[in-house]
DNA sequence: ATCTATTGTATCATTTTGATACAATAATAA
DNA sequence: TTATTATTGTATCAAAATGATACAATAGAT
């Protein structure tokens, strides 16, 4: 993993100079767009943060509104131009808004170790309200572009991540209990598994989302049961037993239900 | 119900006059907080609704947030200068921020049918984006008090909303969906129910809430189940049959459940 | 050919849910 | 006083969903 310092050079000083000019024009005040981004790696659910300062903490991959754009365009947008990732499924999730959350003085700091002095009327200075949005990642896809701003990108297991800026951590739990509640919903359509995949695959998904280990075979029935898989080709692995099969999720509209007795 | 036009007076015009010029010091540019506030009459659900303009048109109770105040704390500190109700336990549940929700020229026409011209550049052509809370109520606790800007309420049948202003119909739509989704969990700790209920009431509720009949011995037995229900003495209420129990909603801890098969 | 690890399916017990029956009872009418 | 009525609380049976376990099928290794 290459330090911030090694792309701090004057380019990036110059584009983020124009950046700070630039941003009261461009982007709305006081609001800022972050996203948790879940990936499924290792049998571990994972997600991608971002380094930032020196020495090195970590954060969420965020950016700001411009004042012509809607807001889940620029969480889109922000995803892509960071990742490099585009067609992905991001879901609001969460709006946060204490009024300490960000005081000004840490983005401001942050900013300073990468650039130098700013002034203290700053636009960077101001209270930031955080609107959040969730994603699940098939992670072998995705390709994080080396960034401009604030630096590089790492998975992190979901039960190890450090420290992070601001309230990010608070935001990755929130975004998490959003996750668990009706994954199976949630899966349909997202990103997180790679186009075709074997039951296993999905059960250890399911493991490391819930953090607990289910019943194999009733996971098999409950899953085909809820009628959004199709089942195609098995698949030969090499390994010595029986071929699982593959599925994808398939594209007919499935069955709602909820909760009331 | 009084029109606007009754009160609106030279000391009301001041006021917003003021308003209007301390705003931009005192809230947060480009956020507000609207809130829908679910209430529970004659075997309906309602939502209440504030009068604007005239000739009237609807819309939901909302405001700005102070520079220096938490998101939360803003949503309480709004509903309750509007319809002096307190203690509510609000649930943030969306943002809205497409970028012409609000296209700024709404809300000034708004402001200027109460107090006239304004300016291009005021501070309410800028674009919002609102952030959205919602509240379960007692509505024979609630006693709106007369609003000093925009005017007066209305509670509505969920089912027989007007055309509202800005995007506030999809927002009671969203508001709506996510009651539905676990209604067990969110009428604990709510205002919606009185302090003590039957049975019969409680099914009631539901039913408006999921549109739908309920098979009533079901439900009971649903309801105890769920083990949030404290039996106290029965209600004679002078109907000529069996008296229900009264119930309440116990402190104690509940049970949680996910839905992992 | 035999063994091993894993997969797909079946089966039985348990729990939850849906539908229905029925006894209890508070006021009213006879 | 007794029968009537509407509603309530609980029980019961069938159907569906879930949990636990057994077992045959099979791709490759030995």
């Amino acid at each position: 993993m290459t330090s911030i310092n090694k792309t701090s050079n004057n380019e990036l000083k110059k584009i983020i100079r124009e950046f700070r000019e630039t941003a009261p024009d461009v982007y709305m005040p006081g609001i800022s767009v972050d996203s948790v981004i879940f990936g499924f790696h290792d049998d571990k659910l994972k997600v991608l943060l971002s380094q930032v300062g020196d020495p090195p903490s970590f954060g969420l991959p965020g950016g700001f509104v411009r004042k012509d754009e809607d807001l889940d365009d620029a969480a889109l947008r922000i995803l892509q131009e960071r990742t490099g990732f585009e067609n992905i499924y991001l879901e609001q999730f969460y709006t946060s808004g204490k009024k300490d959350r960000s005081n000004g003085k840490m983005l401001k700091d942050l900013m300073e170790k990468v650039i130098g002095k700013m002034p203290e009327s700053s636009w960077f200075m101001q209270r930031f309200v955080s609107v959040c949005y969730y994603a699940l990642i098939d992670d072998t896809k995705v390709k994080p572009s080396a960034e401009v701003i604030f630096g590089e990108f790492k998975w992190f297991d979901i039960n190890r991540v450090p420290k992070l800026i601001f309230d990010h951590n608070l935001i990755i739990k929130k975004a998490l209990a959003t996750l668990q509640s009706d994954l199976d919903n949630k899966l349909v359509g997202s990103n997180l598994m790679s186009e075709t995949f074997t039951m296993n695959e999905l059960q250890r998904l399911y493991e490391a989302v819930y953090q607990e280990k289910l019943v194999r075979t009733n996971f098999q029935r409950k899953m085909l049961g809820l009628g959004v898989l199709e089942r195609l080709d098995k698949q030969y692995n090499g390994k010595s037993h029986k071929a699982p099969f593959l599925y994808r999720f398939s594209k007919a509209k499935r069955k709602t239900y909820h909760r009331s007795p």
